[in-house]
DNA sequence: TACTAGTAATTAGTAATACTGAATACTGGT
DNA sequence: ACCAGTATTCAGTATTACTAATTACTAGTA
């Protein structure tokens, strides 16, 4: 899917704590969770910045790990913040969601 | 629904393409359009910004008309390109919101 | 040894978008 | 004369994802 960037502006930040919802990750396998998931384009970089954001507002817990696959590892799970976060996001997903699909199936005049 | 805006960059603008398509309209109309629709705190200043990215992109045809209940209206309508656009938008709305309601769904491990 | 690929975090700079907060202008009513 | 509703316009701001790279660790291989 082309060029669908400027549509995953907020919804990245929301599935990034979502997956981290799921159990104790860190960035690399983020991502690669994302690409699974079909967002393909996403690279590290982007989640680095998700994820530093997330440090900032202190929505999560860190945790460095020796890998045996490479470099440490930065692992992160929510706090309680982080899963209030998590919560908010979802209310305004089903919000807007339910708007556009609205719109999307009302019957032309 | 408070500080959604982040989640509507990117779906607004398909939104105005949207309710043009229904038929020759014009920015305030627009807005109060979307209002109702639930995006409450769209005000004219944010949609105008998105009308006049949709003149420069060459996606509307313009008309301007006199109005009995205040200024010329500045209407639109949606051109070729404009329907292609709207098109491309739903096909990426569909694809971001299957994405992101599967990831929802998915059975925490 | 030198190299490559995969794993993993990090960062400075950029582009795109919606919002803020206002100015201007036209009409009708009190 | 004033105000509310209608209607367009615009300079500046904040936020976010992306670009394009650097650094570093491990294992395999030529």
């Amino acid at each position: 899917m082309e060029n669908i960037t400027e549509m995953l502006k907020g919804v990245l930040e929301g599935c990034v704590l979502e997956i981290i919802s799921r159990g104790e990750t860190y960035g690399y396998e983020i991502t690669q969770q994302l690409r699974e998931l079909g967002f393909t384009d996403v690279v590290e970089g982007t989640v680095y910045t998700i994820t530093m954001r997330l440090e900032k507002n202190n929505l999560v817990e860190i945790e460095k790990k020796p890998s045996n696959m490479g470099p440490p590892r930065k692992f992160y799970t929510l706090n309680a913040a982080g899963q209030e976060q998590l919560k908010a996001f979802w209310k305004k997903w089903d919000f807007i969601s339910s708007k556009i699909n609205e719109l999307k199936s009302k019957i032309k005049s």
